[in-house]
DNA sequence: TCCATTTGACCCCT
DNA sequence: AGGGGTCAAATGGA
């Protein structure tokens, strides 16, 4: 079967990079430091390998709806495991420690350096995550812009939903490498506004329990019948976005709620069906934990918060990110982050979700 | 030729 | 006035 011998082909690192001939751990050093190192080495390539074989998973089972929302989930969830771990040793490493708000300054620093620019004011919901990076997200994004922003090493890169214009999709977020000696380097993520940009799809949902319907209706390529298409729309120009729309929270939740549904219905027949695993263990996972589990997610297709605790990672601002995780329906649609397409003339060719794309 | 990317300039907010 | 955010022309690659 073909899409076993690509499932294959993906978990022994096939098409690159692939996993190291033994297959083990690096032998680790005798300082902690050295320790630290070798474990976020690790937990980073397993990371890496983890959104590899969830692309190549995800394309071998494209259009097989419970097989394809089990693999989302199981992968999804060991993405999610492998960036909670860096973060946690992100935070915890020795070199790269986030300063304190009542550290000292630099003694080098004869002048002190100007307070922050002060966010504005405009009453725009801003969610800010630190990743490890490149992380998945799964939209397709377009960069507009990036800069250089005082007293940082790093340009902050600024993108938009494809979708800006046909859809009106006001998301936008900007990157940026966090200064200091972060392995892996991490990324203070912030995003502004959510998507809008599936609000069109609930009505053209193909039935889910027969073909996977929610990562259909949340692919690039999905597009009502008669509607315009991204080339179609391509030398569009000149309107903008419109800001966040009326009928947003109302659309979204609609748009969560299905997904839910979908995904609950696929994993019930599943697990009704033990139809996808040869289970060595007697796995006494049940319909109502998944549902369980699943009913945590509220905020479908975008970053959750793991911790809402006040100690977590700052920026350099020392405002408090949240650490990037992933929830049980962003399996659906998060991918990878990848080549940024970036092109600010409506473009939609490049960069594509390959977990639903490909 | 098309399209993605880069980057300098401009706008607007603090 | 300074800086963050955005625009759009220029550039380069496929």
């Amino acid at each position: 079967m073909q899409a076993q011998s690509r499932l294959a082909a993906a978990a022994s690192g096939g098409g690159g990079s692939g996993i190291s001939g033994s297959g083990g751990i690096s032998r680790l050093g005798g300082g902690a430091g050295e320790e630290h190192e070798a474990v976020v080495r690790e937990l980073t390539r397993g990371h890496e390998l983890t959104a590899r074989l969830r692309a190549e998973a995800l394309r071998a089972l494209r259009g097989q709806g419970q097989a394809e929302a089990t693999a989302t989930f199981i992968l999804g969830e060991v993405s999610r495991a492998f960036t909670v771990c860096l973060s946690i040793m992100a935070s915890a490493s020795p070199s790269a420690s986030p300063p304190q708000p009542d550290e000292t300054p630099p003694a080098d620093s004869a002048v002190s350096p100007p307070p922050p620019r002060a966010a504005r004011e405009d009453n725009v919901p801003r969610k800010r995550l630190l990743t490890a990076s490149p992380y998945d997200d799964g939209y397709q994004w377009r960069k507009y812009g990036q800069k250089k922003i005082n007293n940082t090493n790093f340009p902050r890169s600024y993108y938009r939903c494809s979708y800006h214009r046909e859809r009106r999709c006001p998301a936008q977020k900007h990157v940026q490498q966090r200064d200091g000696d972060d392995v892996p380097a991490l990324h203070v993520v912030v995003y502004t506004h959510e998507h809008t940009c599936l609000q069109g799809a609930p009505a053209e949902l193909p039935d889910a329990a027969t073909n996977g319907g929610a990562a259909a209706a949340a692919s690039p390529d999905y597009f009502p019948a008669g509607g315009e298409t991204p080339s179609s729309l391509r030398r569009l120009r000149g309107v903008g976005g419109g800001g966040l729309q009326p009928q947003f929270v109302d659309h979204r939740a609609a748009m969560e709620e299905r997904e839910r549904q979908v995904l609950v219905s696929s994993l019930a027949r599943v697990l009704q069906g033990r139809q996808c695993y040869d289970d060595d263990d007697d796995d006494d996972t049940d319909v109502a934990s998944l549902g369980a589990v699943h009913a945590r997610a509220p905020a479908a297709a975008a970053p959750v918060a793991a911790s809402s605790s006040s100690s977590g990672p700052v920026d350099a601002a020392g405002e408090e990110l949240d650490v990037m995780d992933y929830d049980m329906t962003d399996a659906l649609f998060w991918g990878p982050f990848g080549t940024d397409s970036n092109s600010y003339d409506g473009n939609l060719t490049s960069t594509r979700c390959f977990d639903l794309i490909n």
